[in-house]
DNA sequence: GTGCTTGCAAACCCTTTGCAGTGAA
DNA sequence: TTCACTGCAAAGGGTTTGCAAGCAC
C-alpha cells in the first residue's frame, strides 16, 4: 500500500489545478503500478479508489499529468499508449526507460553517456538534436530468476 | 524514381509469400518515402501505383513486412504507428532513428557508443538488456535553413 | 485449377467532443 | 457562490474481421 502521492498533489496544486478525487485516484494508480498502464487499465484500477471514475476523465487526467511531467508516456514495440508515473517534477521531454519484457515493469535510469552518441550523430548528419527517447528492454532480476527456475523445471 | 525493390521482393518470395501488385506497391511506397508513413499515407500514395489498393490490404501488408523485417515500426512521442522501410533483411529488433521535427524524415544511424550506457545500466539495475529503442529528434539541415529563413522574414 | 490474397462492408474499439450537473476553493 | 471539473452519451476515426471474388503460382 502506498502513501498518498503528496509530492504530486503539491505539484498539481501549484500548477493551479484543483485536487479532485478522480485525479487523486489516477495518480495513486500510476504510483502503485510501475509497469505502465494504458488508459483502460488505469480506469479499471482507478474505479476501486473512486467508483464514479469515468474513462473520459482518465484520458483527460493522463493528458494533464503528462503535460505537467507527473506522468510519462511509454512507447514500446507492442504498446504505444501506456503511461507510467514520473519520478516527479517537470522532468522535461526526454525519457529514458528500462522495460522488463517479463513483468512490463518500467524503471527510469539517468541518461549519462548519451552525449557522445548525440554529438557523433550531429557531426555525421548535420542535424541539430533537440530531444531523445531511449528505451531499453530486457529482464529484471526477478524475471531472470523466474526464467531460470522455469528452465530448471523443464530440464527435469 | 526508384528501381523496383528487388532485394525485398526476393525476400518475400523466399519466405513463401506471393508477389502481388498491392504488396509491390506498398514496398515501393516505403522505399520512396524515408520519412516514415502511417497506414493511411501508405494507402493514399500506394493507390497511385495500384489504383485498386485497399486500406485493409495496406494494414495486412505492413504487418507482414514488419514481421519479415522488411519494414519497421517507427515510434515517437507524436506518432506511434508509422512504418519505414528497413534497410534490408532481418535487421533485428533494435532501432536507432533520427526523426526531423520539421519534415518528419527518418534516417537511421549506427548506434555506436551505446554499449557503455547499456553496461552502466546493467550494473546499476541488475537487468539483462536485450534490446533498445533509441530515437533522436531534431532538425535536419534543410529544415534548419528553412527555419532560419523564416526568422529572417519575421524580422523584417 | 488451387488456395493464397484482395477489397468491400461492417463490426470493433479506442479516443474525443458536447453539454449539463457537481463539487473544490 | 463560482467555475473548473466530471460523467454520460454520442460522434469520430483508426483498425480488424468475415466473406466472396480475383489472381499468382
Amino acid at each position: 500500500m502506498n502513501a498518498p502521492p503528496s509530492d504530486m498533489t503539491q505539484a498539481l496544486r501549484e500548477a493551479g489545478y484543483r485536487l479532485t478525487r478522480p485525479r487523486l485516484a489516477v495518480l495513486q494508480v500510476l504510483r502503485e503500478n510501475e509497469e505502465g498502464l494504458d488508459p483502460q487499465e488505469v480506469h479499471r484500477l482507478g474505479k476501486a479508489l473512486c467508483p464514479s471514475l469515468g474513462l473520459v476523465t482518465v484520458y483527460r487526467t493522463l493528458d494533464l499529468l503528462a503535460e505537467l511531467g507527473l506522468a510519462r508516456r511509454v512507447h514500446s514495440e507492442q504498446h504505444c499508449h501506456r503511461f507510467a508515473s514520473a519520478t516527479c517534477g517537470d522532468a522535461g521531454r526526454d525519457s529514458h526507460h528500462l522495460v522488463c519484457r517479463g513483468c512490463h515493469r518500467v524503471v527510469e535510469f539517468p541518461c549519462e553517456g548519451l552525449e557522445g552518441l548525440i554529438e557523433g550523430v550531429r557531426q555525421r548528419t548535420g542535424y541539430t538534436i533537440t530531444g531523445h527517447l531511449v528505451e531499453l528492454s530486457g529482464l529484471c532480476p526477478a524475471c531472470q530468476a523466474a526464467q531460470a527456475d522455469g528452465e530448471k523445471e523443464a530440464d527435469l
